[in-house]
DNA sequence: TAGTTATCGCAACGGTGGTTGCGATAACTA
DNA sequence: TAGTTATCGCAACCACCGTTGCGATAACTA
């Protein structure tokens, strides 16, 4: 009768659930805390109060259970500014962005995630797929902007928000630098 | 007599180069094979053909010994472009770093530095000095515009050069694609 | 060439983290 | 409420890697 039922949904009361939380909860703190690499499954349970057996049964892997720690924190809201004019979009998501990375622990996150996307396989597939999501979300700014006459119709949407987010990105991970009125210049 | 000489500097002949130069290059080959995070001394040892206490003696750390592998790598030439007009510089050097970090060891090298910046804050500083160091070299191009007329005095420099590679890192950290015709748009 | 000493290899130790088997517990079902 | 079973905790095991002490070797010096 319950052959159907993934695993980690078949028994989803109180206990279990709680369990899943606990860990996951874990695993982004220490994932902004001492990054992807240091993560261990022992210090995971510990801090969730939990046994490592447990944490090691659910999760095979370490890139498994970080992947589904940070699915969660993807799913957040992701405010797409409508301005009414491309510049107005520009700067406001690239004020988002600064703020976000901007942030102490959102510049953790990011350098944690990018680094694990470095030695996982499997994280660089989710973290392209969350970009990719992302830029589908971002497109509508490109093509009002191109309604508008703003843009040519030909314009690469992908690009064009890369230019906007990657010099914040650049200084994130490369040079190491940050501020928020110097966004308005792109 | 000899009480000035660094460390590893006292018997510079034969061997204890050979070693060095054999550890160093084992080193790099790694960091582009299994990245930062996966190095561990006994590899690196066994592949310089050495034994890991030497290498391990030799370098205290494992960021100080990337540090020193990168080092040697980061000395490399660095073609610094210079065509007679802001476009022209500028293409040209998205096409070299385009071609760089668009190969298979340029990306892998790229990805895994980043990813030891984010655990090491001793190869981050590192890290931005080699991008500071840079930014020097290509502030000439900066530079040679504006007395031409083609950007304003005040520009700020170093963005001018994030907003210029920040899209092709973007690329390859965060979303994956590479190509090397669509540098011309920026 | 002979002596000194930095440098290296070898073997062994210790700690940590991943791995497994089994008994206990709590969620579900009748 | 009573029985079944997924889930968890405990203890022990194993492997790997960093770490140390000591003897051997090769580079330097007189």
């Amino acid at each position: 009768m319950s052959e159907e039922l993934k695993v980690g949904e078949q028994r989803p009361g109180g206990r279990a659930a709680r369990v899943q939380a606990a860990v996951l909860q874990a695993t982004t703190e220490l994932l902004v805390e001492v990054g992807y690499e240091r993560i261990t499954f022992e210090e995971v349970a510990s801090r969730a109060g939990v046994h490592k057996t447990t944490v090691w049964r659910r999760w095979p892997t370490k890139s498994a259970l970080v992947a589904d720690a940070t699915r969660l924190h993807g799913k957040q809201h992701v405010p797409i500014p409508e301005t009414g004019s491309l510049h107005g979009d520009f700067q406001a998501l690239a004020r988002e962005v600064a703020a976000n990375i901007g942030s102490d622990i959102g510049a953790r996150m990011g350098r944690s995630l990018v680094s694990a996307a470095a030695t996982s396989t499997e994280l660089a597939a989710e973290l392209h797929q969350f970009w990719a999501h992302r830029f589908t979300l971002t497109a509508p700014i490109i093509d009002r902007a191109i309604e508008r006459g703003e843009l040519p119709p030909d314009t690469d949407k992908n690009l064009m928000i890369e230019t906007l987010i990657g010099p914040l990105w650049a200084r994130l991970l490369l040079t190491g630098e940050e501020i928020t009125p110097d966004i308005a210049d792109t």
